[in-house]
DNA sequence: GACGTTTCTGACTACGTAGACACATTCTGA
DNA sequence: TCAGAATGTGTCTACGTAGTCAGAAACGTC
């Protein structure tokens, strides 16, 4: 063979390294480290010598050399749960904005229905890649997960049972005190009570809204109807508000998301009755077209920034300086609700 | 200080390397990175006490000596937009998926606005990372940017002026037959012409689907009404809905997204011009609540998984087996659209 | 039983970075 | 002028994995 032996790497000659560097302004290759980490003890004309070698070979420090060395590899996963939700989504959106002023490089992986092992295996595939720290995004409860053991910090948006971790953060939105607040409304409103569109129960947000509203309820002294669960999509709304449509008893309704809502607003609207004349509707998230639906729809939004900043600051602190402490009770960020024209004074 | 020095990594004694695992087991280190690798030439016997061995000590192999080693991270990046929209949520979840499977790891920057070189810094900072290529996941074109070059193969869904890289690779949904085919099914029904409420043109997909109607309309010999640009959201719907609904001669429109085809809808309900009675709306991508809306929403759904899958197919293959050629022509995957109520014949 | 395979194992090494430490040079103050 | 500090630079090394190569052990064949 006359060809030269295949470099490791992809074929084109070797990227450069700081030795290369170091080479061509005629110092230490320790001189060109410290130079990259902005050290103090170089000499400003070195300094400028080392920094054109770097631009004139196109260095770029090798991050797994450096992960290698100490030890650490400044980065978050993220286990999701691969679809497009709008809360999810939002909330991926989010961390990634916040980690990215951290320093912090982001891996997310899912957990796909049908997978084996499901936020375990997502796990796994985390810790395989050698994340400094973990976030479960929507901690959900299959019933049959085995139970996950990390030595590492984890945050989780959510309670989530089975979880051992080196320690383990949780923030979240106060989904509970927010579900209170719909059915509140609805009840200020006159309504006698108010019947509630649930999201699939193993989802952590969904059981929190659910108990806001019972809470609401019994508070108010007011019976509490059957919970219909969906699965976060309009046609489960849809199924849900169809059977809802055909009692004459209900006239409130609150739904754990605002696309569920949709579908119970068609379903109502096929039905013949009138939203919000005979039946008043809140939803939850307040998505982008929330309010631009027949009719604008009275909702809860979430503020994601807010909890997913202070989640994420708890977390980079615990990495950096492990305390194994519980993260502070989480000071809930102000709730709203955003009032539009689903809900009116009971008849 | 009585403490003993503290150890580079978290604190905790260092995680067990193969040289541990080779330790217990009583072989050597390569022998135990040989059963890691399912090499052959290993005894059964020894294998399964390599196994063992590893088991007791939690062994996990670690990635960055091994990135470090090979000269590559199994890794690719995405660079997304920062948005929660449907389109982008759904193809950065098929990216997952699919990504998985080939052993790849997924690393997501987004561009945020105001960031510092946009797509450019996002790119920078995956470099950065060692990825082994880059997905541009919503290409845009700013006007302003600045040409990246980059030494990787990048996979790019939509074609992204200004990119000079290894390889470049092209896939993504045929968006202007897309937009040809919603602008056809409206002149179909006997409309004079189409109104467009476009997307923000600076997307590639948005600039493509506008190039499909305009098409279709010279096609036709229709007149071709001033464009409306919105960007996405329902609000830019809802304002291009209502400039819209003053004029009489609109009664077939075709709207870039659902989302702002929602907005058109609400509008258009505002102004009491009835659709599809008076006017036919065809909206774009098929978001779950499409359906549900008044009236159901006629649209076209995307099929990102089959663009995805081949993009991705087509970006490990370059990283393996580096060719440069450019991907092949990309054979679309079957149009469909999905006729719901909002659209009917012209009176 | 001598030879050549095939199977199996280990020693040594490179990968690129940054820490520990040694040493040279310059500066400061009495 | 000299001790001692402050400043600047280089050498050596570890980090954990897998490639290269050397060689040992087991097997078959005439």
């Amino acid at each position: 063979m006359s060809e030269a032996k295949p470099a490791p790497n992809g074929g084109r000659g070797r990227r450069p390294g700081s030795t290369d560097v170091a080479r061509l302004a005629g110092v230490s290759q320790k001189t060109v480290s410290r130079v990259l980490n902005g050290e103090p003890y170089v000499k400003e004309e070195v300094r400028l010598r080392v920094q054109a070698a770097m631009r004139e070979l196109g260095y770029r420090r090798n991050n797994a050399a450096r992960a290698l060395n100490e030890g650490r590899n400044r980065r978050i996963g993220v286990v999701c749960l691969g679809t497009a939700l709008f809360g999810p989504s939002t909330q991926l959106v989010a961390i990634e904005r916040t980690l990215r002023s951290t320093g912090y490089s982001l891996s997310i992986v899912n957990t796909l229905e049908g997978d084996t092992g499901g936020v375990a295996g997502a796990v796994e595939h985390l810790l395989e890649q050698g994340v400094d720290g973990i976030i479960l995004s929507e901690p959900i409860d299959e019933g049959d997960d085995q139970p996950i053991a990390v030595d590492l910090p984890v945050l989780s948006f959510g309670q989530f049972p089975g979880l051992t971790a080196r320690s383990a953060l949780y923030t979240g939105g106060d989904n509970t005190s927010a579900g209170r607040l719909a059915t509140e409304h609805l009840l200020g409103l006159g309504h006698r009570t108010v019947w509630h569109v649930a999201g699939p129960q193993r989802w952590w947000a969904a059981r929190e809204r659910l108990d806001g509203w019972r809470q609401a309820l019994a508070a108010a002294g007011a019976p509490e109807p059957p919970v219909l669960e969906g699965d976060w999509l309009p046609a489960s709304g849809y199924e849900a508000g169809q059977r809802l449509a055909t009692d004459d008893e209900v006239t409130a309704i609150f739904v754990a998301n605002d696309d569920m809502a949709i579908g119970v607003l068609r379903a109502l609207a096929e039905a013949g009755r009138s939203v919000p004349g005979e039946v008043s509707i809140v939803g939850f998230d307040d998505i982008p077209s929330a309010a631009y639906l027949s009719p604008p729809l009275t909702t809860v939004p979430q503020d994601f920034d807010a909890h997913v900043a202070r989640g994420i600051a708890n977390l980079v602190m615990e990495i950096e300086s492990p305390t194994g402490d519980r993260s502070p009770a989480p000071e809930s960020p102000p709730l709203r609700l955003v009032i539009r024209h689903s809900t009116a004074p009971a008849s």
